[in-house]
DNA sequence: GATGGACGTGGTACTCAGTACCGTACTTGC
DNA sequence: GCAAGTACGGTACTGAGTACCACGTCCATC
């Protein structure tokens, strides 16, 4: 299989170096035997230009965090109050298809995770910055209603967890096609959330499905 | 107003020392300020005593966490596969009666937590591990549902998310009674998750409240 | 073509969390 | 008295993360 990135090893920029050195030797040796001096040398350069890059050992393994929070905050904001359950759900899709396009690096990521706590660690405390933009977009989903914090908190996590099963399940090799469990899941998550609020809501999300499959979600979604 | 603790100062173990001393310092120059050093001298032992008690500087601050994790996981597996819903609830009170028996020293915790990233990364790690008693505890809630582990997933983290609402209101100083918030929050979950499967269910927690109450909470069930 | 600033980099030295190991006191049971 | 267990203190070590300084390169300006 030809490689997807054309850029020659020679011309990697320090950054990128220091990324492919730090994940092949957490591969070869494992998270807490590779010292951050072991990464800087593989990678050519010295150790505080490591730390100049990423702020701690953890970060290097979340290159793209902050970038992401940032795009998931700029797609909140841009939605009116009205479409903010569907910004959150456009939201969490930015986030899936960012895990799709990384392919292999993303499972890569993700075997490291689950064996080191530390990971684990760093990676809910990630999730916790998507749940608090999510919620704070939410609240205005029911107007009036004094319990709508809780709502917004409640919905907020839904979609979080919603998106980590279907991610998970991904990034264990299942062959799904993540994008549409996605939007099942989240279909479920908006049915939850409206219940004991609205009547039914049928959201559509925007994507390029076929007409019976929307058709399809409609009508699984108004047979309760 | 007296101490409630009437242990006399002289006679506590080294354990309880450790957390009067660390939570004395934290307050008074921050966490980040402060060594383990400093918290082992002021406790009158040495720096080797601490880390025998406690793994790390965070773990000072969250003594009977995995006392906790234990209850819970021990109330869970007592329950009947058809009433796992019921202990989940009862499992997520057991925390929460925790965290109202302790007080000021909560709410001092709290304003800890929500002021030093490391310590909120920490706590996100534990609801995690609560996040994950739960779902398992709740798979075997919808038998023969394809969608039975999204559906735990979904469940078990409003369930958390719920505990945390009602607790974070009370950490903050709202004036209320945090249990009964807690049955109202858990009737939404319970009510919630229950959608798209089978018909209104009408829950009702085991608990000392009034009959009047009781029946208040079934009209509302009821009246979705 | 020299000057000077911005920037990326490497090196050194430091603090502090966490671990390993060893020696010592103080109990408890025989 | 003695032996075993337990709690403790001290020392020495590794490694993450920070502070600071010194050096080279690339440019823009005069």
């Amino acid at each position: 299989m030809p490689s997807p990135d054309p850029t020659p090893d020679a011309v990697l920029s320090a950054r990128e170096r220091l990324v492919e050195a730090a994940f092949g030797l957490f591969d070869e040796h494992g998270f807490d035997e590779t010292t951050v001096e072991d990464i800087a040398a593989r990678a050519g350069v010295g150790r505080t230009t490591f730390f100049r890059h990423y702020r701690s050992k953890e970060a290097v393994i979340f290159p793209v965090h902050d970038e992401l929070l940032e795009a998931i905050a700029a797609r909140l904001e841009a939605a009116a109050p009205s479409t903010r359950d569907l910004a959150v759900v456009e939201a969490a899709r930015i986030v899936l298809r960012h895990y799709l396009s990384e392919g292999e690096r993303a499972r890569q990521r993700y075997r490291l995770i689950t064996s080191v706590p530390s990971l684990r660690d760093r990676e809910m405390a990630g999730l916790r910055q998507y749940q608090r933009l999510f919620a704070a977009a939410l609240v205005s989903r029911w107007p009036g209603d004094p319990e709508a914090e809780l709502r917004a908190d409640l919905m907020s996590s839904a979609v979080v967890a919603a998106h980590n099963h279907v991610l998970r399940r991904w990034l264990r090799g299942a062959p799904i096609d993540a994008e549409t469990e996605l939007d099942r899941a989240m279909t479920m998550v908006i049915d939850q959330a409206s219940k004991g609020h609205a009547a039914t809501s049928v959201v559509v999300v925007q994507s390029a499905r076929s007409p019976e499959n929307v058709a399809e979600r409609v009508r699984q979604a108004l047979a309760d």
